[in-house]
DNA sequence: GAATATGATTGCCC
DNA sequence: GGGCAATCATATTC
């Protein structure tokens, strides 16, 4: 049976006989008949019916032309009756499927990360949380808010896109929902339409348009996940350090030589000294240590030259401090300078040392103190040297080498023993 | 463009 | 968790 044949059914059979009245107005008499024959009646709806039928098969025009004479048939009324009558029995299934998704998880995963990317939401710098934490693993201070700049525009231009994009939709769906509202208002006049059923339609076309708006997060959320996979890409580039931050760790190391292991605080300031993170100290002592053991000899000249420079620091602020007990204090003074470094340690103490003892530094003898650090006379201060020329990297390493070295400071009897890393 | 230097990462050990 | 050793990846030098 198909859908006219039952609506005719429909409309002979239950509605019509009860239905001479709708809302109050009484049924003008079927046109060219006296109103009691049935016959006739049922062929006028019937042609009512075709009508509706057919109106999508014809032109625009012709079904607006169409549209107002049904709306102006006698039996319209009648009709329109029917409808709400079987409405009402259809209601139920409608009902059934009138109740509220839950929210998404998803779009709430994606929101949240919008949320916190600075994306979506109020404007609060875009993702700073994201940059400020790669910015505090890395070093550069300079090269940092440069990236960091480039990162939050970047940020910036998709943040302006994501809102241009989701406004466009906003109003592509007002307009639509407007749309279907005065096409449902209208249609309201020939057939039964519930504000329920209004609002049923609205919640439709809204879904499908958040379903749009879904995907428009995902893409936003991707290629923010892009951009900062590539910011932090960006930061894993190695760049060298500048000159003056390799000389001062340099420094550090090789006045070191005999326990090149900064203390937590020393590294501290060593990363303020050269404007490089804890981390990064690290990683250099690391290399450092690595690469001077495998390679003493390539290593030698540097060690010298540092050690040069350690030397006449200290033997400058021995100096100073020697003219300063002389002048200040009969008693021996406590200098705190150790050399070029205010970190507490007496690494280089003895160099300054052997200054005081009275060997002028001469650029053939720094080897020497170079030497008197990390073990006996070297040989050759090219490939010929090893290991062995240190005590301390003797036994495999500067501790064998997980503990400080102690060092015998020529300062102090031989049963003395100090860590660098004890004071 | 190859060789070398160097900062970072990873896996393992203690 | 700190350090070592190997390795990677990039920068610099020649």
């Amino acid at each position: 049976m198909d859908d006219q044949a039952r609506i005719m059914q429909s409309i002979g059979g239950v509605s019509l006989a009860g239905h001479s009245v709708q809302g109050g107005m009484p049924l003008p008499p079927p046109h060219g008949h006296d109103g009691t024959d049935g016959d006739g009646r049922k062929q006028d709806i019937g042609d009512i019916l075709h009508q509706i039928m057919t109106i999508t098969d014809q032109s625009l025009d012709e079904a607006q032309a169409k549209k107002h004479g049904l709306n102006c048939h006698r039996m319209k009324p009648a009709l329109f009756s029917v409808l709400c009558e079987i409405k009402e029995k259809t209601g139920l299934s409608i009902r059934g499927a009138q109740e509220e998704d839950p929210p998404d998880p998803q779009l709430m995963r994606l929101d949240n990360m919008l949320l916190a990317e600075g994306v979506a939401g109020p404007e609060k710098g875009g993702g700073s949380a994201a940059a400020a934490a790669a910015a505090a693993a890395s070093g550069g201070a300079a090269d940092n808010s440069i990236e960091h700049s480039d990162y939050r525009a970047k940020l910036t231009q998709i943040r302006q896109i994501y809102h241009t994009e989701l406004e466009k939709y906003e109003q592509a769906c007002n307009e639509f929902t407007t749309h279907v509202m005065n096409l449902l208002r209208e249609q309201s006049r020939t057939r039964p339409i519930s504000p329920k059923e209004i609002e049923r339609m609205v919640g439709i076309i809204h879904r499908k348009f958040s379903s749009i708006q879904m995907q428009l997060k995902q893409s936003t959320c991707e290629a923010v996940m892009i951009l900062r996979s590539r910011f932090l890409d960006a930061r894993r580039k190695r760049r060298n350090f500048s000159k003056q931050a390799t000389e001062i760790l340099n420094e550090y190391f090789y006045s070191h030589l005999s326990n090149p292991y900064p203390s937590e605080e020393a590294k501290e300031e060593l990363a303020k000294k050269c404007s490089i993170t804890v981390s990064q100290v690290s990683n250099w002592f690391g290399n450092k240590r690595i690469r001077y053991k495998k390679n003493i000899g390539k290593f030698q000249e540097e060690a010298n030259l540092y050690a040069a420079k350690t030397a006449v620091n200290a033997a400058h602020a021995a100096a100073a401090a020697v003219q300063n007990s002389q002048a200040n204090s009969p008693t021996t003074p406590n200098s705190g300078s150790s050399g070029s470094f205010s970190l507490p340690n007496t690494g280089d103490m003895f160099l300054s040392m052997q200054s005081l003892n009275g060997e002028s530094y001469q650029g053939a003898q720094v080897g020497a103190n170079v030497q008197s650090q990390v073990g006996p006379p070297i040989r050759d201060s090219s490939s010929d040297v090893t290991t062995e020329s240190c005590p301390c990297l003797a036994n495999g390493g500067w501790q064998g080498a997980r503990t400080p070295c102690s060092v015998i400071s020529p300062t102090e009897g031989p049963g003395s023993v100090h860590s660098d890393t004890s004071n």
